[in-house]
Formats: structure tokens, sequence, C-alpha cells
DNA sequence: TAGAACTTTCAGTAATTAATGAAAGCTTAT
DNA sequence: ATAAGCTTTCATTAATTACTGAAAGTTCTA
């Protein structure tokens, strides 16, 4: 195989995967790109490999810059940003836990904490009081692990992880 | 806040949590309604209840039990179906974990063994090479995880969880 | 302060994904 | 064998989400 389908197959399938966890395909394939480029790229560059436009290429590069894993960057003598993605995956992947933490879990909690103080004594508002407390328990801790993820080092939690799987 | 209400704005948060996690969100809204229902429930009190088309129902119900977290069960004298859920939120947890594991990582592991194989010394090709690793670890050992996870039982991986956490 | 070089926005459009409901398919009872 | 009661399918339609590209905005240079 080519080295250039070897590359687009790779951004492909790390598209296909973003989506399939809620990160749209677009930003999880300039992500991709980027991961794999050594230099820093032009938003022209990126548009030019990706064939996307250049509203789309704008929006999305922002978007990986606001999760913290794609940083700007200028060469002198050039008006344009480049810009290039943190090649430490378990950064990465730190800072998109915390990200999607932040986003979609903590607020979850906050209304499962509200929806089990119910007042009640139904079979089925004893059995709704129930089911909210133990997922609220349940997304609790699965939000500290993840929070402890979130601000380890990779070898803090690698050794952890270790033990877990021995 | 009236019960009703307090049930409503439940399902509605879990589809809501479902839908970023790409799971669709009347999947999750049917889950969620079965979850905090102490009886079991006919296709039709479903639809009644969430608003939705028979067809709909059906497929997301389905789809349900597909993952394993929802049964059918049956009443004496009655022809109907009826749906309940597995109320052990661990249980739906580990079942969850596993059923993406194996429909979103497992592929992507597959992809990514072939793609490190790229031949070529180039500085792009190395960076690329170096990616492809780093994310092939990455995601190998993520998955471990999420093995182990789904095979172990709520009091093993509490105890170690505690321990993570600690 | 003019205009060139570049970035951002956003209304309109396209693509994708989910939902509907009528029809076809089963199953059971008589 | 048939019809009632129920489930499943799937072509059509609706809703959602993502993308485009032209125009407006910004910044820098001279």
């Amino acid at each position: 195989m080519e080295f250039k389908e070897t590359k687009e197959k790779f951004i492909q399938s790390w598209g296909v995967l973003g989506s399939s966890w809620g990160i749209n395909k677009t930003m999880a394939q300039i992500h991709a790109l980027l991961l794999i480029t050594p230099e820093v790229l032009s938003t022209e560059e990126i548009m030019k490999e990706l064939h996307i436009s250049r509203g789309n290429a704008n929006m999305n590069i922002r978007a990986l810059m606001d999760w913290g894993i794609v940083t700007k960057s200028f060469k002198v003598g050039e008006r344009k940003d480049f810009f290039f993605a943190d090649k430490d995956i378990w950064e990465v992947a730190r800072k998109i836990t915390r990200e999607r933490s932040k986003r979609e879990i903590e607020p979850v909690i906050k209304i499962l904490k509200d929806l089990k103080d119910v007042k009640g004594n139904d079979i089925e508002i004893n059995q709704f009081r129930e089911t909210v407390s133990a997922l609220e328990a349940f997304t609790s801790k699965l939000n500290s692990v993840i929070d402890k993820f979130a601000k380890s080092d990779e070898h803090w939690f690698y050794k952890k992880l270790l033990k877990l799987v021995k």
C-alpha cells in the first residue's frame, strides 16, 4: 500500500471513530492529520488535504483549540496562522476525557442529585428514587476516576492500570 | 415538582446524555422509562408514554434487547409482549461497555495494527508510524481495562476503583 | 488611512440520521 | 382454513447536524 493511501485510511478511520463518540467527523480528521504531520500546517493546507471548505476548517480547528489538543503557531516572515497537534497521546486522552466529563457528565450528575430528592411513597416513586440514586452513585464514582485520570501523570496512571488489569 | 414532571425530566436528561454518547435519543429514553418502572410495560404503553410511533418503539426496544439490557416477558392470559430493564446499574454499565468496545474500539485496533506496519524512512513516515503505534498501544490498553471491567463482578471492580481513586 | 492578507461568521444548502405509519408477516384460537 | 391480535419491516418524510462560500471583520504594512 502507498503511504498516501495508508495516511488516508488512518484519517478516515479516525473520523469514523470520532463520529461514534460524539466528536464530529471533520474535527477528528483534522486532528488525525495534524497528529501524523511532523510540521505545522496552515488552514489552506488542511483544506486542501481534506477537501473541506474554509468555514468548516476554521470552525473545527477552533474547536480543537478549545479542547486544548491543537495549538496555533507562527512562522517568521509569514502572516498566516499555522497549527500543530500535541503528539502525546496520554495528554490528549486526558484533555478529551476532562472536557467531555465537564460538558456531558457533570451536568447530568447535577440533575440526578436534584431528582433523587423527589417526595412520595408509591411503589413507583420508590423505584424511581432507587434507580436515580444508583445512577447518581455510579456516575459520580465514574467521574471521580475520570477526574483523577485527567490530573494524573502518565506514569502514575499507567502503573495503576497495570495493577488493575493484572 | 410533580412526580410526573420529575419523571419526564429524568427521561429527557437520559435521552440527551445518550445522544452525546452515540446512543440514539429514543433508545436511551425507552431505557430510562423501563429503568424507573417497577412493572413490565407493553409496546403500546411505551408508545403512549413517550409519544412515539410503533415502528420507532419496536426498533429501539429490539436494539435494547440486542445490547442485553432489556428483556422480553409475558403475562399469563395475554398475548402481548412486555418488557423490563435490568435494574442493576453496574451490570448495565458492563454490558454497554462491552458492546461498544466490540463495535467501535476493536475494529479500530485492528486497523491501527495494520497501518503501523507501513514501510519507509521519511520523516513523514516515521512520524506516522510513531503516532499510530502510540495510539494502538493506548487503545489496546484501554480495551483490556474495559474487558476486565466487563467481566468483573461489582465488588471486585468497586474495590479496585476505590484504590485507584484514593 | 488604504488596501492587502488573512480569519471569522453565518445564512443557506446538503448530507445524515431518526421517526412515521401503512402494509406485510407471524401466531394462536376456533 | 381463517380471522383476530399482535409484531416487524421499510419506503417515505421529518428532524438534526454538518458544510459551504461569500461577505464582513481584523490586523498588518507602508
